[in-house]
RNA sequence: UUAACAGACUAUUCCAUCGCUUCGUAUUAUUCGGGGAGGAAAGUCGGGACAGCACAGAGCACCUUACUUCCUAGCGGGAAGGGUUCGUUUUAAACGGAUACAGCAAGUGCCACAGAAAAUAACUACCCUUGUCUUUGGCAGGGGAAAAGGUGAAAAUGUGAGGUAAGAGCUCACACUGUGUAAUGGUAACAUUGCAGAGGGGUAAACCUUAGGGGCUGCAAGAUCAAAUAUACCGGCAAUUUCUGUGAAAACAGAAUAAGGGCUGCUCGCCUGAUGCCGGAGGGUAGAUUGCUAAAGUUGCAUGGCGACAUGUAAUGUAGAUAAAUGAUGGAAGGCCAAUUAAUUGGUUUACAGAAUCCCGCUUAUUGGUCUGUUUUUUUU
RNA sequence: UGUCCGAUGGUGUAAUGGUAGCACUGCAGAUUUUGAUUCUGCCUGUCCAGGUUCGAGCCCUGGUCGGACAA
């Protein structure tokens, strides 16, 4: 498969962000926050991701585009891990929202190993 | 030549692989090709373009600007000059820096502490005179004058002479300040000189006065399309209790009513019931499209101007995202640093910082390099 | 993106341009057999830089930080 993240990958309407904020659970891997929900609606898309950075730990605009492009980066070269049983299941579409908590910047490898953490577990929730 | 400060310019380049966004072509989900962050994109401080609303004209209120001339679409921006002030050399001026720099001589207010008094005056002390007493003087009354009082950031312009009972710009001379006026130079601010009359403490980044400017709101402005849900309104169909009138009847018109049905045969109580369905239409939410990137543009040359800048001409066509793209990995060249060493090795490739309608300014942040100016260290002449 | 407001001891909050105050907290002492209460005293402050003024918490300019509003 390729490895891609479009515009269609990434979540951007404002009612599924608020209910996935709202009914979504969530749980902690050092320095990410990751909140899923599943939700039923048939599309050939079946993970919608969002990224986040907050203001308040990196009030430098610089540095948060670095870490979501990084984020961004990451995700892109290992979401097959997740879309392979998701695909299986293919009971709606997952939203997924990953916020960056920690005070400083990882490197890229490092980001990459969490990531990878990060989608096992969201397999074994989600099973 | 060392260091510091200030100002100006610049803001590494190339290749490969995997991606993001946008435009174009072919064609229908992909291929190919092109474009893709800054000098401050920042702060949101000033001004405009553009858009909506308001608006006859003028005034009040509010906000804002304030030496002169010029530049600019405009500005609280810029250029050149004038005044004031500070520093250096030096005593003639020059050079450099700063400057919210209209008006307290229009009015009102304020000036802590100290001081008699912070500006009208009063008080102490001074002089003349009357009365009285314990008579080189004290006390009381009347008059004169506002010079003396040494505190303060600031004390009624300073010095000298005359004048007087004592004194006072009361008068005079010189000086100082600032006002009016005239001449000369300058476009002007202003400068120099003369004459007249004057002496007014400071404060307008105190109220205020004078002169000039400003309608309000901002692309989340505004425009177009428009699911779902609810529905004012309209049409069609269906349902609908009682009374009255017209009429032979069907029906029509008007008025009133929560009746009516179920649990249950009655009362109470409970449920249902104050129309339903379909269609239209309106405003408009989610959302989509537009506004949206060609512009008071950029670069070079010539001419004019002290300069800011203007004019002419040639070339160029330069991001457009929307939970928000412009990235990641690897390599090479160049720069910088360190070590050995005199051409290798290792590290690093950075600072400040990320477009959000656009433009012109201002302010603030800043690595390395280059240039200019001032001060400074060392050496030579 | 735009509009606006604020900053005073450790905390909360006053102050016409004229010695920065009050309450709570902290520390020391007194009272008490000891502690609490009470009393007395002390420590700790105007966000930063520049300007106007004889003199700025206050007035003006620039910056820093925090907050509110417009969906």
């Amino acid at each position: 498969m390729r490895y891609t993240l479009k515009k269609e990958e990434r979540l951007n309407s404002k009612l599924l962000i608020a209910e996935l904020f709202s009914e979504g659970k969530s749980f902690f891997i050092h320095p990410f926050r990751v909140t899923y929900l599943r939700i039923d609606r048939k599309d050939d898309i079946p993970v919608q991701l969002l990224i986040s950075v907050s203001k308040r730990n990196f009030s430098s605009a610089v540095k948060r585009n670095k870490i979501k492009r990084l984020i961004r980066e990451s995700y892109r070269n290992i979401k097959h891990i997740l879309w392979n049983d998701v695909n299986k299941k293919s009971e709606g579409q997952l939203l997924v929202s990953v916020v960056y908590i920690g005070k400083s910047i990882v490197t890229y490898t490092e980001m990459e190993r969490k990531l990878i953490l990060i989608l096992h577990r969201l397999n074994e929730k989600d099973a």
